[in-house]
RNA sequence: GGCCGAGUAGUUCAGUUGGUUAGAACGCCAGCCUGUCACGCUGGAGGUCGUGGGUUCGAGCCCCAUCUCGGUCGCCA
């Protein structure tokens, strides 16, 4: 059979009338409009064609034909005497002289209308996702991830990054995240592991002489997911530079990224470098988050010391009390109590407030307490009538969490605060190194092991000898922000031994721990090691933004739905006894 | 694992205080229709109201349990 289409369904114009022509394509819809006369769409990748059928026997082919088929028609381009300009092919229809069937529908009823299927339930979609991404809405999300990817590795290479991949089948890593186990047919009882992220190995490719990597890596981490974090499996663009600190990694994305994001994003304008840099402990106290979302031009401030004595309960006790202002605010009784209603769902504590009405005077909520407290507070916040003022309290850290997302509610609901239209990015650097472990009670790495505390070793024998809190050390690690969503994590690493030896020692570990950790690594370093640097933003999370998605299974392929399974391919799934005989593996489970 | 929401026709949904034969739209089937383009008109088929139990003369609706899906928190450098 031979389908040698001389066009496709996006391409013919007015130009090509009395031209014959062959298409290729599924059948999206039949018009009938008369007993032997009758509109099909044609539709393929690229667009969709309208054919004209006229004869009786044409009608009969069609007629036995569910939709989705998908045929070939030979025929004659003809103009339209109707024209529709709302399609790029709409002045001209194709007359058919053959039409051949080549793939026949056996469903007259499908799982859910094609060009509708975004409408339709999600678990239904993900089943049928071959049906799914027949719909142009839902293929033009995977449309844009692979020209983003395609951008992205044409900016790195342009920039001397060489896509060097990685194994896929490796060993289990202390990276914090649940792995994904493989068994070892040839060595029973042990197991590789589905890397969390590259991170060890481009370490190593620093450490082997290579001087700029890049690659679109697969990672894998067993934890559950959410609407911004896709289960089992996802991308990032990880890359790494030998003899480079912070700001040649910072100077690098912020040539990459703005006009990736300003091309192929949902808005047209992006920060442009240097991107701002918050230190964490200024982006907790301003934004109450680590990731702050920068559109939304509204801060959080401290009235600790204003309210204690106020008489409201949760403002005493030492507890911090923060505000945020919002001028001129319009919104109703209904909205705020909804707002609130969000808050404590997200940050699972309840945010107070009071409105300064049109005379100047403390009105609604927590006013009555407010009151005496009138002239400090209009002082220190600026108050002026029209002002909503929205209020947190608890221990310190709570407080400005719940004033972070109480922010962030206030932005999306007052659009005079939130300038939507944009990509703003900015540079968390200056995290903590260490932190007081909520179970220990002792101190323990903040994130990760890998970065080089600022002021590498010299502040970490201050530390020991106790000139420094050890809480004050900050890592020389990074994150990259952009409208609220923290994209990716990076820091200038530890490539010292001695190091990182001293940096396990602070948290009651030692060399043992470090060699057993990171052998390879370890290792690898007392070889003669470049200072290196590098970050890995996530590709999906960024395709997102760019979509305007607020799901990152709309620009997945094939996504696993929230508990970490493809109903599609039915996986995960039993396997026989022979299987798991071979990897001497037994089942002490119930399996359903 | 906790909390919140949802589950009714192939699909998306409505269903009042518990009360006759559970409705609509789209889709599907049949008929009509020669310029449709979300084609139109007429008619029709299609339901274990997620599952199990309970209360009641009577349950889609109330109660209990359970399953599934989604959101969120925990978790995730």
């Amino acid at each position: 059979m031979m389908q040698n289409r001389t066009h496709t369904c996006g391409a013919l114009r007015l130009a090509n009338a009395g031209e014959t022509v062959k298409l290729c394509g599924f059948m999206e819809n039949v018009r009938e409009v008369g007993s032997n006369f009758a509109f099909v769409i044609l539709r393929d990748f690229y667009g969709t064609t309208q054919i004209v059928i006229e004869t009786e026997e044409m009608m009969q082919l069609i007629k036995s034909l569910n939709k989705e088929s998908t045929i070939s028609v030979e025929g004659v381009v003809r103009e339209r005497s109707s024209k529709n300009s709302k399609l790029p092919t709409g002045e001209i229809e194709v007359v058919p002289t053959k039409i051949e069937v080549l793939g026949r529908c056996r469903h007259n009823e499908l799982p859910f209308e094609i060009n509708r299927s975004r409408e339709a339930d999600e678990t239904q979609r993900l089943k049928h996702r071959y049906l799914d991404l027949r719909n142009p809405a839902v293929k033009n999300n995977i449309i844009l991830r692979c020209q983003v990817v395609s951008a992205l590795r044409k900016a790195m290479t342009d920039h001397d990054f060489l896509e060097i991949t990685t194994p896929i089948l490796t060993a289990s890593s202390p990276e914090g995240a649940r792995d994904y186990l493989v068994p070892a047919r040839k060595h029973p009882g042990k197991f590789y592991a589905l890397p969390q992220a590259p991170q060890q190995f481009k370490q190593l490719l620093m450490t082997s002489g290579f001087d700029r990597y890049f690659q679109i890596a697969p990672c894998f981490r067993d934890e559950d997911a959410r609407g911004d974090r896709s289960p089992g499996e996802f991308y990032q663009l990880d890359m790494e530079m030998a003899f480079a600190g912070q700001d040649d990694v910072f100077a690098i994305l912020e040539d990459v990224l703005p006009p990736i994001f300003a091309k192929y994003g949902t808005y047209d304008v992006a920060s442009s470098a240097p991107f701002r840099r918050i230190p964490f402990t200024e982006a907790m106290e301003r934004y109450g988050s680590d990731k702050p979302d920068l559109r939304i031009d509204l801060e959080v401030e401290d009235v600790t010391d204003i309210v204690a004595d106020c008489g409201f309960e949760n403002f005493a006790d030492g507890n911090t009390v923060k505000a945020i202002v919002v001028t001129d605010c319009t919104l109703a009784r209904k909205a705020v109590d909804k707002l609130c209603a969000d808050v404590e769902v997200q940050a699972g504590q309840k945010p107070y407030w009071f409105k300064v009405d049109e005379n100047g005077e403390f009105a609604g909520g927590l006013a009555k307490f407010m009151v005496e407290k009138k002239a400090e507070l209009t002082e220190k916040l600026n108050l002026k009538p029209g002002c909503f003022v929205g209020l947190t309290a608890g221990k310190k850290g709570q407080a400005q969490k719940t004033a972070g997302v109480l922010r962030k509610m206030l932005g999306a609901a007052c659009p005079e605060h939130m300038d939507k239209e944009r990509y703003e990015f900015c540079w968390i650097v200056d995290f903590p190194m260490y932190e007081i472990g909520e179970e220990s009670g002792e101190l323990e790495f903040c994130h990760n092991p890998f970065s080089m505390p600022s002021g590498g070793m010299e502040t970490l024998l201050k530390a020991e000898r106790g000139e420094i809190d050890p809480l004050s050390i900050t890592a020389d690690q990074y994150d990259l922000v952009c409208n609220g969503v923290e994209l990716s994590s990076g820091a200038v690493r530890n490539h010292d031994p001695e190091i990182m030896i001293k940096a396990f020692q602070m948290v009651r570990l030692g060399e043992e721990d470090v060699k057993k950790k990171f052998p390879a690594m370890y290792n690898a370093f007392t070889y003669g090691a470049p200072p290196h640097a590098g970050i890995a933003p996530g590709v999906d999370r960024m395709v997102m933004l760019l979509a305007g998605e607020e799901s990152i299974r709309e620009i997945i392929p094939f996504p696993m739905n929230k508990n970490a399974q493809d109903i599609m391919m039915d996986a995960p799934s039993t396997v026989t006894q022979k299987q798991l005989d071979e990897l001497h593996i037994a089942i002490t489970a119930e399996v359903e």
